[in-house]
DNA sequence: AAGAATTTTGACCAGTTGGAAAAATGTTAG
DNA sequence: CTAACATTTTTCCAACTGGTCAAAATTCTT
């Protein structure tokens, strides 16, 4: 059986996240395949697994494989390098990462939008912890693989929703200070409940470690967003 | 010339961080060399910054031996194995790292305590970013090599310190809430500046990401912990 | 059911990695 | 100065790494 060198593998590697296949003009680009389908998803997921904890260089193609139940071979028929594997979860990320902060919404209140923009966060951090790490990893290393996209789209809609809260501080519905640093306040209080679960959990103990902290966190930050620290007077 | 089976670099291996020899009974233990006590500074140096970028997996001794400016076998006859480079540099690292927290003292006001506790956390994730750096990998990682000393150490210090932010809660000087997560923020919202940097200057841009984005972020989160964000009337 | 295409496997390879051994060179206390 | 020790360099190695390739096995399509 002559081997037809693999064609659809090669497509692999022209399909974006969004399935829109972008080969070369005149590519013939066939569909992915059903196995194509869900092998790519197997290994998506073994890929985030194993990337989260270890990073990029820290990862091998064997432990990846490993997890996602095949031979390191069969992997690369997939995807034929490492990199691609990472290029995509990165993207990925990326899009569903942001999607929380695109829904503050001008039109709202201050408090409910932040409000539920920081439950958003948190739900993230507790479901997808593992994307959290991945990012974090990313940015540790100095964001070398999507620095452009953190610098352009990250900055833009960051700079859109700073304006949104400053409108808000203008019409005397938000205290005013910095939009920015409280952006990053409110990434760094939720994500923390993803990256750092270990030190969390450890100083949390077994009774309060348990899947409540997530509820605990809420009610604190709420607090502290809204009041900070200083006692009020009993209502 | 028969080699003596190098003796010191032996040692160096029972040297603590605290610099304390704790050979077995009977060991001869020689006094580190005025160049075994800089070259063992120069490759931890070299392994804080080639470490706290691509964790422990990613990082090659070849790497840390080429900033250190030697060559590999003369690294590892300082540090027999990479192991140990690692261990020194996270237990040396715990011990810093956790100053700040240990100077907060039950004798002093709420407001203040909590304010400077900030600022020294801020501090140090200024002029110690690869430090922080270093510990989010190894927390990302699920902190393998120090999970004992969080469980132990660090929660004994976080207990004793949640027990005097509630009794100042308890003389009403401090709104009554969770005291945990009132330390996970403060840490969350400092070492935020030292392990996602990359990402606050791009966000922030070229005119606002320079040198006083610290001194910005001080004041932001003085005003976040003392009042939240509820606008206040001018006094 | 047969032929064509796709998927999986096993053997392999070149470069890298952590580390060992020994020889060559430096340093220093007496 | 020199013997004893400390340091550095050179050479080497086995295991691991990312990746290739052809053959075998499986799945589709008609």
């Amino acid at each position: 059986m002559v081997p037809t060198k693999v064609k659809n593998a090669d497509t692999s590697a022209t399909i974006e996240a969004d399935g829109k296949p972008v080969g070369k003009v005149g590519a013939k680009v066939r569909p992915l395949t059903r196995i194509q389908r869900e092998k790519q998803n197997v290994i998506l997921e073994a890929a985030l697994e194993v990337f989260a904890v270890h990073g990029f260089r820290g990862s091998t193609i064997d432990q990846i494989a490993d997890v996602a139940g095949m031979s390191k071979p069969n992997l690369l028929y997939y995807f034929p390098r490492k990199e691609e594997i990472h290029r995509r979860l990165i993207s990925e990320l990326l899009v569903t990462w942001l999607a929380p902060l695109r829904e503050m919404d001008a039109d709202g209140d201050p408090f409910p939008e932040i409000r539920s923009y920081i439950r958003r966060k948190l739900e993230m951090a507790r479901d997808y912890p593992r994307e959290s790490r991945l990012f974090a990893n990313e940015m540790l290393q100095g964001a070398p693989h999507i620095i452009e996209m953190i610098e352009v789209d990250l900055k833009n809609l960051v700079d859109e929703k700073a304006g949104i809260l400053l409108g808000w501080m203008d019409e005397g519905k938000l205290a005013r200070t910095d939009p920015y640093h409280l952006i990053f306040s409110i990434w760094a209080t939720t994500q923390h409940y993803a990256d750092f679960d270990v030190q969390v959990r450890a100083v949390l103990g077994p009774s309060r470690g348990g899947e409540g902290r997530f509820e605990d966190a809420a009610r604190y930050l709420e607090q502290l967003f809204l009041y900070g620290l200083t006692p009020r007077s009993k209502p």
